[in-house]
DNA sequence: GCCGAGAATTGAACGTGTTCAAGTCCCAGG
DNA sequence: CCTGGGACTTGAACACGTTCAATTCTCGGC
C-alpha cells in the first residue's frame, strides 16, 4: 500500500498521516479534503497520493492506529479478570473508549463498511491484516476465561466475539445519548447474555442446536479469505 | 424529497427514475454518472437534481420499488404457511430473490448504510416510512403463524426481525457463492434457530434472561425516530 | 386572448477525489 | 567530482456530484 524506502519518505508519511488525525478529529471525515491535510502537512497533493493511495487508506491507517491503542487499554483488564463475561464487557468498553473522539467523525468512513470492493470492507482483502489481529484479541479473551467451554465451541468463538464487536460499534455510531450511556448498557446487557446462552448451548435440550449452528459458522468462514 | 406537481412532472420524474433503474441495474451504482442519467431519461442534468435531491435519493426510490416487489412476492407464501419458521424463511428467501438483479450493484449503496446523516440509513428520520412498513411486514409474519407466543415477546419481535433482515442482506451482499447457495443456507439455519431460541425463551431457566433481554430492547427502541 | 405566478427546465460553474507526465532530489558507484 | 537511477515531489488536468440564477413552459383567472 504505501511502503516509503527512506527515512525521509517514512517522515512525510508520517506528517500526512498526523495531519489527516488532526483533520478528521476536528472536523470531520467528509469536511477534511485531501488538499487541507496535504497542505497542514506541508506537501503537495501529488505527494499524499504518493503515500495513501485514496482517502479511504488514511482511514485504514486509523484504524490500526486505534486497533493499537485499544490493546494497549485491554491489557490490564485481560491480565486482571477471569469471568469471560467480565473479560467481555472490559475489551468492549475499551473500544468504546479509545474511539471516542472520533466519534462525531465515524459515521462517513465506517460507512463504506457494506461495500465488498472498499478496502474499508472488514471481510476484504485489504484489511485482512486487522481482521486476524482483532481475532486473536478476542482469542486471547476466551483462552485466558475461567469459562468452561467445549474446544469447537472455543475455537469459533472468538470470531463470532468479532463480528459481536462490529455490532456494538455499529450501534455505538449511532448512539446519541448523552456520555454514550446506551452504548454503555448494550455492552453490559449483551456481554451477559452472550455468556448465559454460551454456557446454556452445553444443555442435551441445545446439543442440536450447538451443531447445526457451529457447521454453519464454519461452512461461512470457510469461504472467507480469512486464514 | 420529490413531489411533482403536474402529470408533466409525474412523467419526468419517472423518466429520470427508470432510467437509474436500468443505469444502476447494467453499469452499477458507482459507473452510473447523473450526466448519464439525464441524458437517458431526456432531460438535463439539472432537472435531475429537481426531482432527486441527491443520486442517494434515487436508492431510496430503489429501495421503495424493491419492497413493493417483495410485499407482493411474499404474499402466497404468507397465505399458504402457518409455522413461524416457514413463514420466516419464506419472507426472507423472497427478498433475496427479489433484489439478485442488482446484486453486484448493491455494494456501493447499501454501504452509505452506516452513515447516520445518510438518507440511506435504516434508523434514520428519511427512511422511516420505509422501516414502519417492512417491520409491519415481519409483524404479519408473526401474527398469521400458529406460534405460542407470550404478549411481550410478540410485540418486540417485528423489530428484531427487522434487524435480522438487514443481516441476512448484508450477507447476501458479500455472498460470491454460486447462486448464492450460501445466503439460502444461512436463511434456513438461522430461520430455524430463531425459532428454537425464541420458544426456548419460555423456560424458567431462560426467564430471567427473556426479562432482560426485552427491556433491553424496550429501552433502546424507546429512543429510536420510530413510531 | 392576455397575464402572471408558480412549476419545470436549463447549463455553466464550483469544489471534490484522483491521475499522471514531468520535474527535483538523493546517493551509491565509478 | 561526475553520473545514473530510483525515490520523491509537483501542480495542472479530469470527471464527478452538486448548486443556482436565469429562462421557458403551463394553465387558471379575468
Amino acid at each position: 500500500m504505501a511502503a516509503p524506502a527512506t527515512s525521509k519518505g517514512e517522515a512525510t508519511r508520517a506528517a500526512i498521516f498526523g495531519a489527516a488525525l488532526e483533520l478528521f478529529r476536528t472536523h470531520g471525515y467528509e469536511a477534511t479534503t485531501m488538499r487541507a491535510i496535504a497542505e497542514r502537512a506541508g506537501v503537495s497533493l501529488g505527494s499524499s497520493y504518493h503515500y495513501f493511495p485514496s482517502k479511504e487508506h488514511l482511514i485504514l491507517a486509523l484504524y490500526h492506529h486505534l486497533h493499537v491503542l485499544h490493546r494497549e487499554a485491554c491489557a490490564p483488564v485481560l491480565a486482571r479478570e477471569r469471568s469471560l463475561a467480565a473479560r467481555l464487557r472490559g475489551v468492549l468498553r475499551a473500544i468504546v473508549m479509545t474511539c471516542e473522539p472520533f466519534h462525531e467523525v465515524s459515521g462517513s468512513p465506517f460507512s463504506t463498511v457494506a461495500d465488498p470492493r472498499s478496502p474499508l470492507n472488514p471481510f476484504g482483502a485489504e484489511s485482512a491484516a486487522m481482521r486476524r489481529e482483532v481475532i486473536g484479541l478476542y482469542a486471547e479473551v476466551v483462552r485466558g476465561s475461567d469459562a468452561k467451554l467445549p474446544a469447537e465451541v472455543a475455537a469459533e468463538l472468538p470470531r463470532l466475539l468479532w463480528l459481536y464487536q462490529m455490532g456494538v460499534l455499529y450501534f455505538w455510531i449511532m448512539d446519541a445519548s448523552p456520555g454514550r450511556l446506551q452504548t454503555l448498557e448494550l455492552i453490559d446487557e449483551t456481554a451477559d447474555l452472550i455468556v448465559r446462552l454460551v454456557g446454556l448451548a452445553n444443555l442435551p435440550l441445545l446439543r442440536q442446536s450447538r451443531r447445526r449452528a457451529l457447521a454453519l459458522v464454519r461452512a461461512i468462514a470457510g469461504n472467507a479469505p480469512d486464514n
